[in-house]
DNA sequence: TGCTTGACAGAAG
DNA sequence: CCTTCTGCCAAGC
């Protein structure tokens, strides 16, 4: 695993992120799957957490596969319902109907 | 160099 | 709903 290689995963976290449309969540594991590394969801966190000018993306629609909200950010839940976002009753996203998957991110 | 931690995933109690 | 465990992998100490 090359310094090169990682730059690109952080690049393609980055730009997947910001391609999710307002209303709509994806995962972090989606987000690895398409970044090239499928068991790097981890790391796809990590990116977001640590990598500078990630608050400029809509980080906020990224959350775990179960819809969970990232914890330690109160905030995010309120960003998402500001869009439309519904959460279940057991707090959790409504994954079925708000869950959004990449597009012709190489064209 | 080796153990611990974490914006995860999934199963289990 | 909650906590805990295993698997995963990079970063921190």
């Amino acid at each position: 695993m090359s310094s090169e290689q990682a730059r690109m995963f952080r690049d393609d976290v980055l730009n997947i992120v910001g391609q999710i449309p307002p209303g709509r969540v994806t995962t972090y594991g989606t987000i690895a799957a398409w970044a090239g590394w499928p068991s790097h969801s981890r790391m796809v966190g990590r990116t977001l957490r640590y990598t500078p000018g990630a608050e400029l993306l809509p980080c906020h629609r990224v959350v775990n596969k179960e819809g969970r909200t990232a914890p330690g950010w109160s905030g995010q839940r309120l960003l998402l319902e500001a869009e439309g976002v519904t959460f279940r009753a057991n707090g959790r996203v409504d994954m079925q109907r708000h869950l959004w998957e990449p597009e012709n991110v190489g064209s």
